[in-house]
RNA sequence: GGGGCCGUAGGGUAGCCUGGCCAUCCUGCAAGACUGGGGGUCUUGCGACUUGAGUUCGAAUCUCAACGGCCCCA
């Protein structure tokens, strides 16, 4: 119709992809049109979110035990070249700095794609003791990679500009294997302040961090049955201390070697959260990362347009006084227009306030998340909008976890499994031998995710491949 | 890694096949007027052929390349 046409909609949701594209650019996320691929540039409305995002991640890992450090962006090709394992993991997708000015350098430097190798070697300077240990140092930097596969603003980028890295340092591996289970609790909390349910499991072994022991992982389902990775927590072992000579002297007097976990979010965190709650309409996002939490709509006549804006404005006063970031839309805008630009923000609560609602001492309050109506009283403003916040994030998280429970289907065959990961994530059996799930994977021409973390009790079935009897389940998705 | 489609104002497009006139329409932006409880109307104005090379008297249009974007398969 010709409504449609001449308005600036959005895709709908179920064209995912172009959903996504759209609405990062008409709701202000990002700018995807910087000439250079793969690297996009953050609006100061995506950049808020991001602010208000990593702000919940750097409370977590401040309060437990962790403290923000910063290292530099350059690697000298020495350090960089001494880990193995590592090494074959990056060397194809590293950019390197070979000139300063016209002269070529001595020693090359690349561009962290990851910081363990900025990291290390201070390290090695820093921890003397057992009394130096546990260190828990993170960051939260660019970091770059030369990625040839299609990239995609926030998902897969050239340039990761907010990837929050955490290097600890421990005493025993066991020590070590805590902290990563420790990593992975702070995570799901993290990932539950912003409303993401997340799948946690343990990456198969050829899939796991270049040099790591093991490499646990947080995935999000994304709208189209995709899964997304959105944090990952390795054991390093002892490999990267031997690598760059980290030892510390142990109560006896002994020299030894370290153990070290790390472990990483990046901005994908805000690819799920845009992803998971958004709608036909446009971002839903949870009260705690809105840049804008409440938009108050003046109902304006000519008649009394001064009376109803003081009455905005006194609103507004009393919000932000209780630290709700509220702002008023007093613009030229048809009202109705107002209500569509903040519905594509995400604005968590719309507030509409014309001389009808003052007569009443009511203002019109409509959520974002369910596009409820209701009239609330002015006079318990406050306390009301903090309630409505609890709400609307518990809201999102539950409808969230319930869409994610409802898209994991349990199979035993790979037929079943093919179908099933159409539309999520599939679990099947698996022996655990590296040939038979290669051979799965090959079958059912998809990865394997990981080990759940929380297994199945009292439950048995048969390898799809080797027919071994076996304890263990997979999950089985197309992926990110 | 393989294949396909595409690049025209800030956004979306017409024109390209068949080379030639002031490059179309919608939206946006700026100014003004009337308006105002779910995308208002009118007036006036602003703004574009991705870059480079080639063919040609003449290129948005044809050829090649680079850069960039999107989709599908592995």
């Amino acid at each position: 119709m010709a409504e449609s046409e001449k308005e600036a909609a959005l895709p709908p949701k179920e064209k995912f992809s172009d959903w996504y594209n759209e609405l990062l650019w008409m709701a202000e996320i990002m700018d995807v049109r910087y000439p250079v691929k793969g690297l996009y540039v953050w609006y100061p409305f995506g950049f808020a979110i991001r602010r208000n995002t990593y702000n919940i991640i750097r409370e977590i890992l401040d309060n437990s035990g962790h403290q923000e450090t910063l290292f530099p962006l350059l690697i000298p090709e020495n350090e960089f070249m001494k880990e193995a394992e590592h090494i074959k993991g990056f060397e194809d997708e590293v950019y390197w700095v070979t000139h300063g000015g016209k002269d070529l350098l001595e020693i090359p430097l690349v561009l962290r794609p990851t910081s363990e190798t900025a990291i290390y070697p201070m390290y090695k300077i820093w921890i003397r003791s057992h009394a130096d240990l546990p260190l828990k140092l993170y960051q939260v930097v660019n970091t770059f990679r030369y990625e040839t596969k299609h990239t995609r603003p926030l998902i897969r980028l050239r340039e990761i500009t907010s990837f929050k890295e955490a290097h600890t340092v421990h005493a025993t591996w066991e020590d070590a294997e805590v902290q990563v289970r420790e990593a992975i609790e702070l995570y799901t909390e993290i990932y539950r302040r912003l409303g993401v349910p997340v799948l946690r499991s343990r990456r198969p072994d050829w899939d796991k961090f270049p040099g790591a022991d093991y490499t646990d992982a947080l995935d999000a389902i994304m709208p189209d049955g995709k899964t997304l990775q959105i944090g990952t927590v390795h054991h390093l072992g002892d490999n990267f201390a031997k690598t760059f000579n980290i030892k510390y002297e142990a109560p006896d007097g002994e020299q030894c070697y370290a153990y070290q976990t790390c472990y990483g979010i990046s901005e994908r965190s805000i690819a799920a959260i845009i992803s998971i709650h958004g709608d036909d309409k446009g971002l839903v996002l949870p009260p705690e990362i809105a840049p804008i939490q409440v938009v108050i709509i003046p109902i304006i006549f000519k008649k009394g347009a001064e009376y109803v804006l003081a009455a905005c404005k006194d609103v507004q006063k009393r919000l932000k006084k209780i630290g709700v970031r509220v702002e008023i839309d007093a613009s030229d805008l048809r009202p109705g227009a107002k209500y569509y630009k903040w519905e594509m923000k995400g604005v968590p609560l719309r507030l509409e306030i014309g001389p009808r609602d003052l007569e009443n001492n009511v203002a019109v309050a409509v959520r974002r998340d369910t596009g409820n109506k209701e009239q609330i009283s002015l006079p318990d403003i406050e306390a009301d909008v903090i309630l409505i916040f609890e709400s609307i994030h518990k809201n999102l998280y539950n409808n969230a976890k319930t869409g994610l429970l409802n898209r994991i289907f349990d199979c035993t065959n790979f037929e079943e499994v093919k179908d099933k990961i159409q539309k999520g994530i599939a679990t099947i059996p698996w022996c655990g031998k590296k040939e038979c799930g290669l051979i799965m994977e090959d079958q059912i021409n998809a990865g394997i995710l990981g080990i759940p973390l929380e297994q199945k009790k009292d439950w048995k079935e048969k390898c799809p491949v080797c027919k071994e009897e076996t304890k263990t389940l997979v999950y089985v998705a197309r992926t990110y």
